[in-house]
Formats: structure tokens, C-alpha cells, sequence
DNA sequence: AAATATTTTTAGATAACTCTAAAATATTTT
DNA sequence: AAAATATTTTAGAGTTATCTAAAAATATTT
């Protein structure tokens, strides 16, 4: 059995291998979990151990299939506990990450199961990302970063990159959530920024930092 | 703040300090929590140092008022799921404990004031037990242990002393439920066993050890 | 009240996870 | 390709929570 370190090591490690794909750098866990490199490689050298994943010195970590789906768990823990707490306990989709992060932790495969059943078996989480089945498989829709997009496209939102507070509690402002309709009116070519029509109400002028968190289906 | 360790101590301190009422000894919290009474020594001078209780050496602990507030803080955490899990995700009342025992140490008070609000804010738990407020206060209803009852007395079950699966199944099994009407029809008063009339049809016969597990009021 | 038994504490170890500082390796620049 | 820079690992240490074995204190029995 896993402890909660490792299990948010193995988190780290199948995020920033592109699920799975790539192998990762010390240094990029150590940063994505805020702790020392030296940390990192001890605790790799364990993950290797246990064949959650293997590990050559100085060169990288790839994840194992065995790692990928205890990964795999915890983020579908993840993310049925955040579905919980939004739809059950009117949370908003700001507030969820940090206890959903303690949550996901929880032992009982009887509980997971059962509360899959209480919010009717959903597909994604408040931010729109995919939760895995109990083998580790989810649905991958295409999603288009709003940065990649041309003037004139119309699309719906339906997931974001960045579940910070202080991005979700800026897209809550500008009236921006899953779901929504979305045109793109106009783009800046020399920054990227652009101005969006949100169901055909408002418009809004962002970023490229902020279009390239939110995510449209076309 | 205190780590899940701390909180577990705590939680059996108060329990076996008849609610903060009586000092408590090294022996009897070791063998509460499956630990050693050495290890005990040290973590009950770790918590005198925080205020938590206080402690003269050879002599026993007490638990202090602050100690008292936070073991009922997780206690109410703890009941407040087992309703959660009995009520909404449809678990036997023996089936809970464990899960409930990871369950208290999430840190969130929105969370457990969502909860409360969820559950319509419950009284007690499915043993029974009162759930205390977020002020650690809570309803203390007379409940009569059943061995200290005479022949003919009438009741209903109002809770019970042991959350064991063992002894909550063997309940399920002889139809022996929370609400339950009840009246005592036999006693042996050699070895203190009983045969009691449940919802005015099946007649079973229990042991004083079962007996001494289940409170009624009148 | 002395001997014995029980309880409790202390001392020293271990395991998990983290850190800092220094050494080893790899990469980039000149 | 040598030097400079960046990354990664190792070595050694601290913290928390646990243990075993031995010592100390308290309680019980004779």
C-alpha cells in the first residue's frame, strides 16, 4: 500500500509526463510539489523500488503502468470528491481543490463506489476534466486551448487548465463558466489577447494567459 | 495544529476520561489504541506541552478544556459522517466506523459546516451517539444500559455501546434496530440474561454482555 | 515493612519524509 | 574542448511516531 507521499508523488509524476507519456525531471517534481530536489530523488528511488516506476540517475522518471493506475485512482478520487462537493455542498468550483487534495487520500473502495453511485456515475469535474473509470480508462474529448483559436469561431467552454482560486474567482467575474457559449470577436496578433462574446451577452477582453487556460469544444 | 496522531490521543483521552470527567492511565490509553505504553509516555508529554492536557508523571493524564474542545471537534466530524454514509450512501450501520475514523481528520471547517447542513443538521449518529455542535456541545439524553432494567419495563432503543461490525450484525440479525420498541419479558438474574419482546413480535433471548450494549429510554 | 508484582518512564533504535550542504554528473557557452 | 553553469545525487541531520529493553516508581501481597 501506498503512502499519502507517495501517492502525490506518483500524481505529480503522471501529470508532468503528459499522462504517462514522457519521462520527467527531478527538478520538475521538486518544483510542481514545492520540495527540494534531494527529496525528489529519494523518493523516486523508492516509487522504483515498489515498480511504480522507473528511474535511471541523472537522466529522468517515467511512470510504470502499475504507477499510472494507482495514479490513476487517486485522481478519480480526486475528482468525484470535488463533483461532491460542488453539486452536494454548493461549493464553488474555487474552493474544492484543497480538501478535494486531503479526500482523495481516503482508503475504501466501498465508499469511492458508492459515492460514484450518489452523484449518478458523473463523467467530469468542476472543471471540466475527465474522471477515470475504476480501471483507470476516461473519456478524452477534444479540447482547444481558446489561445489557438480564429477570430469568428464559436465554441462552448467546457474545461479549464488552471484550477486556482484566483483564475476561477477572475473567470466567476467576467462571467465565464463551464457550459457557456463562447465567440471569439476579435484578436490582438502581437500579444495574443483577444475580446470573446459570452452567450451572446457580454463581451469580455483577456489575455493570452487567460485563453490559453480555458479550454472549448467547437 | 495538531497532527492525526494528536487528534487520535486526544479523541481516546476524552472517551476513557468518562467525557473529561477523571484522569486517565498510561496502560488503559495504550491498550484503547493498540500502541505501547512507552509510546504513550511520549506523546502524552508532548501533549501536556501543548495545553492539550496535563499530565504528572506516574500518576495519570487530564484532559484540559482546550483538549476537551478539540477532541469534540473531531468527534463531531466523525458522527457527522457515519450519517453521511448510513443516510446518503446507503451503508449498514457496521460499516462505517473505519471509514469514518479516516474521515474525522479532514480540515475544513466549510466543509463539516456544508455537512451539517446537508444532513439537516442531525442530532446523533447511527449508534446513537449525540453529535456535538461546533461548540462541543451536545443534547445528553437519559439512556438506561438494558441489563439494569426489570422484568416487565417497556422502552425504545435509543443507541448503543459497541460499534463493532460483530455486534451490529448479530443486531441486524436478531432484528434489533435504532427506534426499535422494546419490553424486557424474562430475567435470569444468575447470569444476567434476558429475553426481551422487540416491536411487540419476535420474542429473542441475549446475554447481559449484549444487553449491557444496548440503552433505551422509557 | 519487606518482598513481589505491576505500571510507567527513560534510553536507545528504527522507519518515513523532509531538509541543507557538498559532491557528482550533464549541459551550455565561449 | 575547456570553462562555466545548471541539474541531480549523496551524505548527514532533524522531526514525528513508533518500538524494545531496561530502569524507576508505585501498588499489592505476604
Amino acid at each position: 500500500m501506498l503512502s499519502f507521499a507517495e501517492e502525490n508523488y506518483l500524481k505529480a509524476i503522471f501529470h508532468l509526463s503528459d499522462s504517462g507519456a514522457t519521462e520527467v525531471s527531478t527538478n520538475a517534481i521538486s518544483d510542481h510539489m514545492n520540495t527540494k530536489p534531494a527529496s525528489v530523488s529519494d523518493m523516486i528511488r523508492k516509487l522504483d523500488e515498489k515498480g511504480m516506476v522507473t528511474y535511471k540517475k541523472y537522466y529522468g522518471v517515467n511512470i510504470s503502468r502499475k504507477g499510472k493506475v494507482m495514479a490513476l485512482q487517486v485522481i478519480r478520487k480526486h475528482r468525484l470528491w470535488e463533483v461532491f462537493l460542488v453539486d452536494k455542498l454548493k461549493f464553488n468550483w474555487d474552493e474544492v481543490h484543497e480538501v478535494a487534495e486531503q479526500l482523495e487520500h481516503i482508503r475504501s473502495g466501498l465508499l469511492i463506489q458508492r459515492l460514484d453511485e450518489f452523484l449518478d456515475y458523473p463523467k467530469v469535474d468542476p472543471h471540466g476534466d475527465p474522471i477515470p473509470d475504476e480501471n483507470g480508462d476516461m473519456a478524452v474529448a477534444k479540447k482547444t486551448p481558446l489561445d489557438k483559436v480564429e477570430v469568428g469561431v464559436k465554441g462552448k467552454i467546457v474545461a479549464v487548465n488552471d484550477e486556482g482560486s484566483s483564475f476561477l474567482q477572475y473567470l466567476d467575474k467576467i462571467g465565464i463558466y463551464l457550459g457557456a457559449k463562447l465567440e471569439v470577436t476579435e484578436r490582438v496578433d502581437f500579444d495574443g489577447s483577444m475580446e470573446i462574446l459570452i452567450d451572446n451577452k457580454q463581451k469580455v477582453f483577456i489575455s493570452r494567459e487567460v485563453s490559453q487556460n480555458i479550454l472549448i469544444t467547437d
